[in-house]
RNA sequence: UGACCUAUGGUGUAAUGGUAACACAACUGUUUUUGGUACAGUCUUUCUAGGUUCGAAUCCUGGUAGGUCAACCA
């Protein structure tokens, strides 16, 4: 394939491209994806995993994963498991798999080490008295009576005695002795270890005091090396801090950067929120597939290239954005499209009765599996004299527009016959029961010596031999653009009617559907096998619906 | 009454002092045994006021607007 006009690099491929060009770091590229483990992944993390293993790749680099784990109370073993196997399935492969957990002990002596610099020091105040104490943006904050009371060595001794569970938890705190002054909140003496007697995922209960954030993170980078951590702009305040930390202990001087968090229309990214919506059963788990999250659209049918074309797309930039939901629904029809077995699927089924085609008669007819891909072959599909429509394929009173079936009309059944609408059967109630349609007869297709055009072509299923499928029909979770932005609980903006669950007939070939095959139910979208689904009972997730003109024609 | 970050079509993202462009969305057509796909086209842009410069989306200053920061969360 040609070259095309090289992409333009966005501004974290350009720091790198100069530090590369500076010899930095000898040329070494190492950034890490640091979630900490107390949810699933979502899409939001998908962009920063496609930008982090994106960047190192490109660049002959390395990516850690590395687990953010410095609060027990949060953090389970689960969440690891499942961030590993997202970001697998996302198609990425770490160099490591870290822990800060890993590094409790060089933690601890980092903080040592600060207490001996005089840079850190032990602090009794209550929370309440260290937050009126910090002031507040506008007002500088005042010292803390233990900060410049206590020696060296009562510090060192009384840190030690935190660590050894000599005091409850919010007793102490270790903090470091910066500015309580500075302009920057962060920076007006942050605590950086605390007290929590709680059993931790991973070193159960070796410890009980627990280095805060700003404590851990760029020291964390800083010992596996990390070039370039990158990380989103709610951040950039930390940076400060950040740098102080590893300029204090004198160590590799790890470097961060800061992105813009995607934010997504009609759906939310706050790990706290979605959590929210999974202990409240507002949805089913955390891979419902109407959730954000990587597992939820793994489910409902999204591909991994799909998402990860879409982060592609979103591009890397630090202002605020809000994309539309739209693009990601085009990335995946995109793949979708080249990739999904087309199979006929009735959604609202009514029955058409072809009069002149001989009763009991079966006919095997060819169809095709996907016009887009040739090697995909053909199967077969029954077709008899009772067969089954979508109800809005027929209209009684059709408009000028409509080229579907009408009384008088005609249309081609996909793969099938011309037929013509002769009668309509209605109930006492004069609701439409079924249709009687004539078949002509030399209409085959493949084979049509008619020389009948006709404007429309509908999908079908032979009733007799057709197959019950459950299917959930997904809309999006929020009813708002911005469920964020509103004001109140953002549980007040869910659209209640997000799922809806309906038996299909479907043709006979999807007894033999499997897991992780896209399929398109033609013109009606793409679908795919639900976990759900059982020997004696199909299960179909709808992944996104075609591009559908009609429906917005219809609806002027 | 602070500090920091940001401002380009409806939504995103480019243009790195030298012709404002690409994608999505929306809208037209053409093709089509999926009202899908494909193809062709239309639509709509540099927050504001100054300054520097031969030349500014880009650099500088002021303003305006949005965002972030006062968890023993990350």
């Amino acid at each position: 394939m040609a070259e095309a006009t090289e992409k333009p690099l966005n501004f974290i491929e350009q720091i790198i491209e100069d530090d590369l060009a500076k010899g930095k770091n000898d040329g070494r590229i190492l950034t890490r994806f640091p979630p900490e483990p107390n949810g699933y992944l979502h899409i939001g993390h998908a962009k920063s995993i496609c930008l982090n293993f994106g960047v190192a790749q490109k660049y002959g680099g390395k990516t850690n994963l590395r687990f953010d784990d410095t609060n027990p109370v949060t953090e389970e073993t689960e969440y690891v498991e499942s961030i590993k196997a997202d970001v697998k399935w996302l198609g990425f492969e770490w160099a490591e798999e870290l822990y800060a957990s890993d590094y409790f002990d060089q933690l601890y002596e980092f903080a040592l080490n600060l207490i001996k610099k005089g840079l850190a020091y032990v602090d009794d105040s209550t929370s309440e008295e260290m937050a009126v104490m910090k002031g507040t943006p506008t007002v500088a904050g005042i010292n803390s009576s233990y900060r410049d009371e206590r020696s060296i060595e009562e510090n060192l001794d009384l840190f030690t005695r935190m660590r050894n569970g000599e005091f409850t938890e919010g007793t102490r705190v270790l903090r470091a002795k910066i500015n309580m002054a500075s302009t920057n909140m962060l920076m007006r003496d942050p605590i950086i270890y605390r007290i929590k007697i709680a059993t931790h995922h991973r070193t159960g209960d070796k410890w009980c005091i627990y280095p805060m954030y700003d404590f851990a993170h760029g020291q964390s980078d800083s010992i596996e090396q990390v070039t370039h951590s990158i990380c989103t702009l709610e951040f950039v305040p930390h940076r400060e801090l950040y740098d102080w930390c590893i300029g204090s202990l004198e160590i590799f001087p790890s470097k961060q950067y800061e992105f813009a968090r995607l934010n997504l229309s009609y759906a939310i990214t706050s790990k706290r929120k979605l959590l929210k919506l999974v202990t409240d059963n507002f949805v089913n788990g955390w891979d419902d597939p109407r959730m954000p999250t990587i597992s939820g659209m793994r489910r409902r049918g999204y591909t991994a290239q799909a998402i990860r074309e879409f982060c592609d797309r979103i591009g890397i930039a630090k202002r605020d954005n809000l994309i539309d939901v739209s693009l990601l629904e085009f990335c995946v029809r995109e793949h979708l499209n080249k990739i999904a077995t087309r199979v006929m699927a009735v959604l609202d089924p009514i029955k058409v009765v072809i009069t002149n085609y001989p009763k009991g008669q079966v006919e095997e007819l060819k169809a095709e599996n996907n016009p887009e891909d040739h090697e995909s072959g053909s199967r077969i599909m029954p077709f008899s004299r009772e067969i089954l429509i979508e109800k809005d394929d027929f209209m009684e009173n059709p408009t000028k527009k409509y080229f579907r079936l009408g009384l008088g009309l005609m249309v081609r059944l996909k793969n099938a016959y011309i037929i013509k609408c002769d009668d309509i059967v209605k109930d006492e109630n004069g609701e439409i029961i079924e249709l009687h349609c004539s078949y002509i007869e030399n209409s085959r297709s493949g084979n049509d010596t008619s020389g009948i055009n006709v404007k429309g072509t509908i999908h079908w299923v032979s009733e007799t031999q057709a197959v019950d499928a459950e299917v959930r029909l997904y809309d999006r979770l929020f009813k708002v653009e911005d469920p964020s932005r509103e004001d109140g609980d953002f549980k007040e903006y869910l659209n209640l009617e997000s799922l809806q669950v309906i038996t299909a007939k479907v043709e006979p070939a999807l007894k033999n559907a499997t897991l992780n095959t896209p399929y398109q139910f033609l013109r009606k979208g793409y679908f795919c096998l639900d976990a759900d689904s059982t020997a004696d009972k199909l299960v179909f997730n709808k992944t996104v619906g075609l591009k559908d003109t009609w429906a917005k024609e219809a609806s002027k």
